[in-house]
DNA sequence: ACTTGGTTCAAACGTTCGTTTAAATCATAT
DNA sequence: ATATGATTTAAACGAACGTTTGAACCAAGT
């Protein structure tokens, strides 16, 4: 009845491997075989802890996601109490956001970069239950932080935010994922995963003023029918 | 020895379902009796043509990415042409590389959205040969058009500038791949799927002054050391 | 000492995978 | 008509897949 130790440490040594192999390989490209050979355990042991595949990688995710959901919304929460009724800040917002993001890969015990890139990556899964496991995860967090933006951009139409953050989502799953996916793309070390702790500093420092410069882009022209012209200008960056 | 008729249209509705197949299931989620079936021919078809099953992946990428590299390559050199050694604008250089690429959602003959969806989904799988394959297929026009921003932007570092081109891709790529895995994230509905030819339009209206907000966002303060304050106040969307 | 319940183990399960084979079929040229 | 080379076909290949089984093992409680 009681919980012996070899018991735990099977489960957090399938699920550290599972981790590592299904963001290097991806869900379908890992096999029972090679998760449960890099963990050195038996292969019957993941049907024997989590039941399949597919509760192994939902595990793999909930792990992580407990703490990332659970500090997301307590800084929204602080931030909220803090502004007595006040709308945020929008780079408050951002930062609230993808900071926790970034903060999970300086940690170890939160995953580091491995789990970055892993729920990057796993994003664009086209596996149904993958798909459904997230929207499940994400839907309280995101819901609260679309009202918190909404209220921070009163002028901007909903749909407008949406589609910004979303587009921002992306940038910031491909900045993670794509490391070397699409770093022989632009033919450019984009030096992120040598670097560490420092590495989602580094990573902070160069992507939220890109994601703040988008959300904060003029409106396009069918949304604000007056005065369509004159407002791409000034062709350089700061 | 003369082209049987019957020939190309085995090989085309092989590459038309293997494309919406590989964009719907991924390449590792598709079988080979998938794509035989849904093709209407024999399951011995696509090696007889293709040789194998990363082949014929090739091959769908190929016959798309021959129109966009070079529609790409040929829109750079009109405007360098025009420009008469002047740096282009920023604006132009994005407007060619990512307008192109939505154009082809526009022209189901060029794959529509199929196969942009694809395209956006597939640059994350993990599939070493998938990474080495766009590596080579991407390297002259990236490359080109990394060159053009580097004029257009004298005062930013190249590697900024890399930076922003890869969180651009990757912005783009979600905006086009995620519509249903991160639309049930954000939760709502964001309309592409079903507006046929303009939903490319609309995507461009939206997605560009992202774009272009990103890529001229003030840079991060590491990178200029001076004046670190008050360069990100107005925070309100245009 | 013996039972008990949780855990590990080697082995096998049936299925599906990508690929190959050899015969059948088709279109064309002589 | 008949030979020829390209294409299609049904069937099978060995390998790898996720999962299940039943015995072995181990650390408790009595």
């Amino acid at each position: 009845m009681s919980e012996a130790r070899a018991t735990t440490d099977t489960r957090e040594r399938i699920l550290d491997a599972a981790e590592r192999l299904f963001m290097e390989s991806g869900y379908e490209g890992t096999s029972m075989r090679m998760i449960t050979g890099a963990a050195g355990v038996n292969l019957a042991a993941v049907n024997y802890h989590f039941g399949s595949k597919e509760a192994l990688l939902r595990e793999v995710f909930r792990r992580r996601l407990a703490w990332l959901n659970k500090e997301r919304l307590r800084l929204l929460d602080d931030m909220e109490a803090q502004a007595k009724g006040e709308p945020l800040k929008p780079s408050a917002i951002l930062e609230a956001f993808f900071g926790t993001l970034l903060h999970m890969g300086t940690d170890e015990s939160l995953g580091g970069m491995t789990f970055l890139r892993l729920l990057g990556r796993t994003l664009t899964e086209p596996a149904d239950f993958i798909r459904t496991f997230f929207a499940g995860e994400y839907a309280e967090v995101v819901d609260r932080y679309k009202r918190a933006l909404f209220r921070a951009l009163p002028d901007v139409p909903h749909e407008e935010i949406i589609w910004r953050f979303h587009l921002m989502l992306g940038a910031m799953s491909y900045a993670i994922a794509g490391t070397d996916a699409l770093q022989v793309v632009t033919g450019c070390e984009l030096d992120l995963k040598n670097e560490g702790p420092q590495a989602a500093e580094l990573l902070s420092a160069r992507v939220m003023p890109f994601l703040l410069g988008g959300l904060r882009a003029p409106l396009p022209q069918f949304v604000t029918k007056q005065e369509q012209q004159h407002q791409s200008e000034p062709d350089k960056a700061a």
